[in-house]
DNA sequence: GCAAGGTC
């Protein structure tokens, strides 16, 4: 009896001949690639003839028939949902097809040996469908394995199944998806936009290509609307020249930090903690598809695309495993020690096999991914240098090979040293490291791990060191990398291992991204297709179609979904959504139109390599400088609650102003100063220090709530009246009218029991309405203790009818283009006391 | 001239 075994490919039928026999026999067949193995088994007892040959993925291709070859003639609306797609063999896999229906004829079981995932089942239909054409009658098995090793294929064997259509019915689903939207979005795309804005390339449309776009124009637009912003951090250091970093990082509010400064500025520091511990670098997970490209493009410098094209010649010369893999666990089934034998010999990393193989092999981290068809990417072959075809395939090689000799060593060990430093209730630290076994690190040239190092400090050492006060800002997100997109794609289910790089290569030739060095960034074509996309409020540059697609295939495969459910489903969404394209297409137009104007010298800026993304005008097009402010000041608060949380002392504690939660600080003293985080009111030691120093100038009433200088009594020629204005003007131009009905003010000796400000005695003119007319006020803005409302309203129409009229002569009206103090508008914004200014 | 997924 002969049995026909047929494989997804030519190296599997092969590696499968050789387990099951060193005997095989090999013969041509029509197709020069895919030999046809022959040898003798006994299969379940029975003596079969095997024969083993393999396809070269799928047979068939899902395609439009040629009547609706004309775009202009067939509404994308009926290539979308109507039109019958063929499904037949492709014409360059004809001769596979023979050779099925030959050797098939001549056999009475089948088994299929295609990859067992998604793919490899549908293409196993592929195979049975024609095999069947020639012999009906054959008997069909499916042969499930997790590697093509001695134990897999024997349990394979002994083990066999049926093919699974549903598993198949969920790709043919998403064949005619891929196809129906891909074919009728790129025609309407194509003709609405190319001739319109004379583009060379068509205006192509795919749920992969599309998202994979979206990615790049997200990261550039994030880039574009950039707004930098400014923080502060301390930092000290000490005589070692080692520099220690501040426990809260930075702040976005120059004054806090400027008033921990203050506080903490001193010449000595505490070493709270010296804490040493034992750390590990870990090795490399076994090297997957994905993984693989990454370390091209980030490590080598090649592209996704060449790393993948370099891989495949390797893998057909025999010298690594098949590079398409998403597993990166190693079966155990597979011998490593063997592989690493092969490696001993060779001039450079000879030496390290070996003392793999003596002592140091440790087995391979198991990650979690597996496809259960092709172990991770290992090599199969020793490779020396000058054996290699050009410069770019011997680092291919030497890096699967090193990555794989690495995942078989031990994790690099080092020790680990965090010095923690105390300066009044500030902390400060830095880590130091010291290797003590490079292990993998000896081989893999890729990673690093320097040391550092660190004083030698005692627990309870005081120590000098210089405290500085720093300033930085914020930085624009890095551009889109290769390696980054990769991983974004894979996280995101968008293609697969094997066509991850096709789909970055499919929106470079399209003319939507370029690539330079392993920077990718749109051109303007794509910013303004996807910007477009995004004005009309659809969501096709968004990973989540998808992801919905995906969750759709699975219910196929299932089995709880029927195919023409999920198909009928789908098409009739995007028919809605291509359909509302047709009604805005003028609108599209418009929208592209603008675009490409506006972005008229973009791709020049881009080739110009104008990384400053501040400087990009061109490209702003969406700064919203509103929702960029609301940003920051989220992050202000969110650091200002750090702050909070830090150092809280859990009272309740909000400005009586604005209602902010209040910062609360411990001193060294035990005390507790409260801070507003707009600076509303300042109750702590230095406020109450200037205060008693006001004391002893009469003048001096209480510190100017904008810039902490005094503010003092002062009288206005012009307009013959007292008014409170800053000690500090001209800098700072704050003033505090006063109605015209007092008649007397000076300060008394006194606090506000609410806001310890000192109070005024202030007399009335006879005629004013006051009940009392010599009373005792607290004058501080906002205090609302003893201020009246009469006072409020009537001071606050004294600033209006004053603004803008005679401002010359008013040289002390507040306004609020000061520049010295951060937060000052906000903070007067604030205020409920009359000199409130806008 | 369209997609994405196999593969050489």
């Amino acid at each position: 009896m002969k049995v026909l075994n047929v494989a997804e490919k030519p190296s599997v039928a092969r590696s499968i001949a050789n387990v099951l026999s060193r005997d095989h026999r090999t013969e041509e067949t029509k197709s020069p690639f895919n030999k046809l193995f022959k040898l003798d088994y006994k299969l379940r007892d029975l003596d079969v003839e095997m024969w083993i040959t393999s396809v070269s993925g799928h047979l068939k291709n899902l395609k439009y028939p040629t009547k609706y070859q004309n775009w202009e003639k067939w509404d994308p609306i009926i290539i979308l949902k109507e039109a019958e797609i063929e499904n037949n063999i492709s014409t360059d896999k004809q001769n596979l097809e023979q050779n099925l229906k030959n050797f098939a004829a001549m056999c009475s079981r089948l088994i299929l040996w295609l990859d067992c995932d998604r793919e490899g089942e549908n293409i196993a239909f592929e195979v049975l469908e024609v095999c069947r054409e020639s012999n009906p009658s054959i008997q069909v098995y499916r042969a499930h394995f997790s590697a093509v090793t001695q134990v897999d294929v024997r349990r394979a064997l002994d083990t066999l199944k049926q093919p699974d259509e549903n598993l198949s019915n969920s790709v043919l689903a998403r064949q005619e998806i891929d196809l129906r939207i891909g074919a009728s979005f790129t025609r309407f795309q194509t003709l609405l936009l190319q001739k319109q804005f004379n583009l060379s390339s068509i205006i192509s449309y795919g749920p992969c290509q599309i998202p994979t776009l979206g990615f790049v124009v997200g990261r550039q637009k994030e880039i574009d609307s950039f707004i930098k912003e400014q923080f502060w951090f301390l930092q000290s250091e000490d005589d070692n020249k080692c520099i220690y970093n501040w426990e809260r990082e930075h702040l976005f509010d120059e004054f806090i930090v400027a008033l921990l400064f203050e506080r903490c500025y001193q010449d000595n520091a505490k070493v709270i903690n010296v804490q040493q511990k034992d750390v590990q670098k870990w090795k490399p997970y076994p090297l997957c598809t994905i993984e693989f490209e990454k370390l091209a493009s980030k490590k080598l410098k090649i592209s996704a695309h060449k790393a993948m094209e370099l891989a495949e010649k390797l893998y057909n010369k025999g010298y690594i495993s098949y590079p398409r893999t998403e597993t990166n666990k190693f079966p155990p089934t597979i011998n490593l020690q063997n592989i690493i034998r092969d490696q001993q010999n060779h001039p450079i990393w000879g030496d390290y096999a070996n003392k793999l193989i003596n002592s140091a092999f440790e087995y391979p981290k198991a990650g979690n991914k597996d496809d259960k068809a092709h172990p991770p990417i290992h090599p199969v072959k020793m490779m020396i240098e000058n054996e290699a075809q050009n410069k770019q395939e011997w680092d291919i090689y030497q890096l699967i090979t090193r990555h794989f000799l690495a995942c078989c060593s031990k994790n690099a060990k080092g020790s680990e040293t965090t010095i923690t430093l105390q300066i009044n209730d500030e902390f400060f630290s830095k880590t130091g490291l010291v290797i003590k076994e490079k292990n993998f690190l000896e081989i893999y040239i890729y990673d690093e791990w320097s040391q550092i190092q660190v004083p030698n400090y005692q627990c309870g050492e005081i120590i000098k060191i210089k405290l500085t006060l720093q300033k930085g800002s914020t930085s624009p997100p890095k551009p889109m990398t290769e390696a980054e997109l990769i991983g974004l794609m894979d996280k995101n289910g968008i293609g697969t291992d094997a066509t991850i790089h096709e789909h970055i290569n499919t929106i470079q030739e399209r003319e939507y991204a370029i690539k330079k060095g392993q920077i990718i960034k749109p051109t303007k074509i794509g910013l303004a297709l996807v910007e477009s996309y995004e004005i009309l409020g659809f969501t096709l540059h968004q990973p989540f179609l998808r992801a919905v697609m995906e969750q759709r295939m699975n219910e196929v495969a299932q089995g709880k979904m029927e195919k023409s459910q999920i198909v009928q489903t789908t098409i009739n969404e995007m028919t809605i959504i291509l359909k509302q394209l047709q009604e805005k297409q003028n609108l599209i137009i418009k929208t592209f139109g603008q675009y490409l104007e506006a972005l008229k010298n973009y791709d020049q800026d881009n080739n110009d390599d104008n990384d400053d993304n501040q400087n990009n005008n061109q490209s702003k097009l969406h700064t919203n400088q509103e929702d960029q402010i609301n940003q920051n000041q989220q992050k202000t608060i969110k650091n200002n609650k750090m702050l909070k949380d830090k150092k809280s002392d859990d009272l309740p504690s909000l400005c009586q102003f604005c209602n902010s939660q209040c910062l609360t600080f411990k001193q060294l003293t035990g005390n507790s100063i409260k801070i507003c985080p707009k600076l509303c009111q300042i109750q702590d030691d230095i406020s109450q220090n200037a205060l008693n120093q006001s004391k002893k100038n009469k003048d001096n009433c209480f510190l100017c709530n904008i810039c902490q200088n005094f503010m003092k009594i002062r009288y206005s020629k012009i307009k013959q009246t007292n008014f409170l204005g800053c000690s500090s003007y001209p800098k700072c131009n704050q003033t505090i009218f006063l109605p015209d009905s007092v008649k007397t003010i000076k300060t008394i000796d006194r606090q506000c029991n609410k806001c310890k400000s000192t109070m005024f005695s202030i007399q009335f003119s006879e005629n004013s309405n006051q009940v009392n007319q010599n009373s005792f006020f607290c004058l501080y803005p906002g205090c609302q203790q003893t201020i009246r409302a009469d006072w409020k309203q009537n001071c606050k129409d004294q600033n209006q009818s004053n603004r803008g009229q005679n401002s010359e002569k008013l040289p002390f009206q507040p306004h609020a283009q000061n520049g010295n103090f951060k937060n000052k508008d906000s903070f007067s914004n604030q205020q409920k006391f009359p000199q409130k200014k806008n």
